[in-house]
Order: C-alpha cells, then structure tokens, then sequence
DNA sequence: CATATGTCCTGAGAGC
DNA sequence: TGCTCTCAGGACATAT
C-alpha cells in the first residue's frame, strides 16, 4: 500500500529519467482489466511523445513527471501500483511502458489489482486537480501548528481523519497505527479532544516515522506487492511497533500487547498500555 | 458543509 | 488436496 514512504522511495529510484526525453508511450496487452488512463492513450501519447522530463516530484502518494510542457504525468498507485526503472515483478501485470530516449530505458507502470490510474494534466488541471483544495499540505512539509489547525476542529477519530488527503498528504493505514503509537495517542480519539502537548507529539511522531521508513524505503508487507524502482523490497516492515502485530507484546513499553480495531472499515493497531483513551 | 458508506480490483490465505 | 470464501485499503462517487 504504497503511502508517502513508498511513493517518495519510487520518486527518488526514477530521478535519472530527468532531461530524457518520451519516445515513445505504450500499453502492453494485458488479459486484466485496463487501469484507468485519462485523457484516452491516442490523446496522451500526441502530448507525451518527443516531451522532455523536467523533474520528478511527489504529490501526496503520487509520483508527477514535470514535463517541458508543464504538463504532468501522474502515477497514482493507490493499493499495488508500481513505478519502475528494471525488470516488473511479471509481465501480465504490466500496465503502461514509457520509452525513454536517448538513454533507451523504460520507465514502467505495474499493478497487480489495477487499481492505480495514470493521469496527464495542463498546469491548470494539476492546479486544480491536485491543489490544496483538493490534497492538503505534504506530511512531512508541515508545522506543529498547521497540523493543528488541519484536524483540531475535526469530530472524527484522529486515525480517520489522518487518512484524509485533503487535511494531510501522505499518511495511509499503515502509517497512521505507527504515528499515532510513537504520539502516544489513542486512535479513537476525537480530535477536537486532543490537547496542545498531543498535537506536538503527533507532529514529531509523524516526521520521526515517515523520515524513518523513507530511509528504509518503505515497507513491504507479507505480501511482497510494494517494490522501489528497482523492483527491490523496503526495510521498514522490520520496523513496525503495533501494524500487523496483533496479539504480539508491545516492543515499546513492554507490558501491553497489540490490539486490532476496525475503524471506518480499515485495520487500526495500538497498545492499550503505551496509548491509553485518556 | 462535514462525515459516512459503497465501489472498484486481484491474489493470498483461511477454512472445510 | 482442491475448492470457496473473505479480506486487504488506495481514492472517489454517492448518501446521509
């Protein structure tokens, strides 16, 4: 499940394609469902080919190529979506190719579910689309007091309403349990209820995690789907204190053990001891 | 407006 | 063993 850790590790493995140029745009025939494209190919490939790479960036949990155009490509992996620079997991599962010239290299996008799309915007459709009306300010880009003033107001539990892109970019399920336990906040939490002292330690919660898992390049789970560029696993799975981790002792005070909840449908873990309801 | 729920998708793993 | 079933959670459309 790629989240900021992943996306930014797949950013980072594809800066070499910056000052290639597109040669080329092509759909492998693929027995799946086709993932989302928009505008249509024929459409992306007239703006695509010959377009020079300008930069890589990151937008949330999406990879963006900056184009000499100032259109941008975005690769929005959402569950199993990759972005690659060698050899894809499998070939059935190869969903868009991009020849690269001169270097002669194709940077690819592989997703197993097909739940990831790929989307080219005119600078004003990005502005638009992917603008702080409609993705909140990056994770890892934030003050204590703007991550307050995101979410203080909130009457949601404090895991649903991290989740929620347009408060703070980049924290997904797995990220979320591992901040809120470093935070020593219980997920359940309505944030209108916590204090001054939580907020800040939910914002160096969250940038001791998230920079911790980008230096171990992610996490890749049981499942083995999330991959950086060069179809490499991450590290940081190592490294979880309660995600996954039902029913196992709790590593950082040692005394409780890790619970599983459902909250707005997806998994949340914490220990009750380390991260108590008051 | 804010918040809640349903939907898409494939493959791993559980259970019988 | 081999089958069926459930579950995983990104973002977004629709409902409350």
């Amino acid at each position: 499940m790629p989240e900021l850790p992943e996306v930014e590790t797949m950013r980072r493995g594809i800066l070499s394609v910056v000052g290639q140029r597109i040669a080329a745009v092509v759909r492998p025939p693929c027995r799946y469902r086709p993932i989302g494209v928009t505008p249509p190919l024929p459409r992306i490939r007239r703006r695509l080919t010959g377009n020079t790479i300008r930069a890589v960036e990151r937008a949330g949990k999406r990879v963006v190529l900056v184009l000499e155009t100032s259109d941008r490509l975005v690769f929005e992996p959402r569950m199993t979506g990759l972005v690659l620079l060698a050899e894809p997991p499998d070939r059935e599962h190869l969903r868009l190719a991009i020849q690269l010239a001169p270097s002669g290299r194709e940077l690819l996008f592989w997703d197993r579910r097909g739940l990831g799309q790929v989307r080219l915007f005119s600078p004003r459709q990005y502005a638009e689309r992917l603008g702080l009306a409609n993705l909140g300010p990056d994770a890892l880009q934030m003050t204590p007091e703007q991550m307050r003033q995101q979410l203080k107001c909130s009457r949601r539990a404090i895991k649903v309403a991290l989740l929620d892109q347009r408060a703070v970019a980049g924290i997904g399920n797995l990220y979320a349990s591992e901040i809120l336990h470093v935070a020593r906040i219980h997920p359940a939490r309505a944030c209108q209820s916590l204090k001054i002292a939580e907020w800040e330690r939910l914002h160096a919660a969250t940038e001791e995690v998230l920079l911790e898992a980008v230096r171990h390049e992610g996490s890749t789970l049981s499942d083995g789907a999330y991959r950086n560029a060069l179809n490499q696993p991450g590290n940081y799975q190592n490294h979880h204190r309660v995600y996954d981790r039902r029913d196992e002792g709790c590593a950082t005070c040692g005394k409780g053990s890790v619970v599983r909840i459902v909250q707005a449908q997806r998994s949340t873990f914490f220990c009750p001891k380390c991260q108590p309801r008051r």
